[in-house]
DNA sequence: TCACAAAAGTAGATCTAGTCTAAAGTTGGA
DNA sequence: TCCAACTTTAGACTAGATCTACTTTTGTGA
């Protein structure tokens, strides 16, 4: 758990209770884009007490202050994303997992000209598969 | 009710029932992306009698004989998309409206270029307000 | 230090989209 | 006409998410 964490939160106007900081030491630090059951999970290793409307409210709140967002990509779960910047995601149609692509991988033109639509923001949507190994990722470090 | 619907249905390899071709006949011909539970609403001022069930078989039905593709665009409901062909979306925040853009409006560069993934497809997902007056269309023509 | 209001957290009920099941109805070819 | 295969049905079930009403914790100020 970092040290930093309580202060992140408070940052962004959030009072930070022991929960909420269990909660944001794990997904705001991860690129697993979990569930909000993954997280609740995850954070019952530690606080196995902890309720679910905690992790659904906490997550939330999360989103409504700019530290998550949350993303509507796949059947039937709404997965979250500690990455806020601008960036493209790539779906793996075999396992379903979701990877960020940086911004500048990817170059859209002509968003601007598009007619009879305010664009306020975009994305691309990539699906197929991830070649060679599964991913070997494994800490929570960034 | 077109008369050609059934016919459409049997190229697909899908034997043509009643409450096949009255699903066909809305879903197929419209751009208003429904929810299975609007194409349900739609079906049954025609057919009261056609069952939840009838109507998300048939529609996955559809979707495996590649007569309609499902999306995931937006929170909670599976939406249906008549246009099978290459597009990208574009979601209004205010309404939820989606509205199909054709492929050549925008231009996605360095696709190719993706190390590690192997893409199968992709698409640009837009989300902001449409322009000027709510949406004017009305008939199921294409 | 204590009192107490506001904030945070809780269990479990509820809601909703979607799937499953088992039975009934329909169809078409031998 | 018979029968097997297919289609449709009502309603049970499931899972993700939210809501509700209650309890616990926190922090401020007398």
């Amino acid at each position: 758990m970092r040290p930093d964490e309580a202060a992140r939160l408070e940052e962004h106007g959030i009072k930070a209770s022991a929960h909420r900081v269990a909660i944001a030491s794990y997904v705001l630090h991860t690129d697993e884009h979990p569930s909000a059951d993954d997280v609740w999970a995850r954070v019952k290793q530690a606080f196995p007490m902890v309720s679910r409307a905690t992790i659904y409210n906490t997550l939330n709140l999360f989103v409504e202050k700019g530290l998550l967002r949350h993303l509507v990509l796949t059947e039937g779960r709404l997965v979250f994303d500690s990455n806020v910047e601008k960036h493209h995601h790539f779906i793996d149609e075999g396992t379903g997992q979701i990877y960020d692509l940086p911004w500048d991988t990817l170059k859209v033109s002509r968003v601007k000209q598009i007619k009879g639509f305010d664009v306020r923001d975009y994305q691309v949507l990539l699906r197929g598969r991830k070649r060679g190994r599964k991913r070997e990722k494994k800490s929570d470090s960034r």
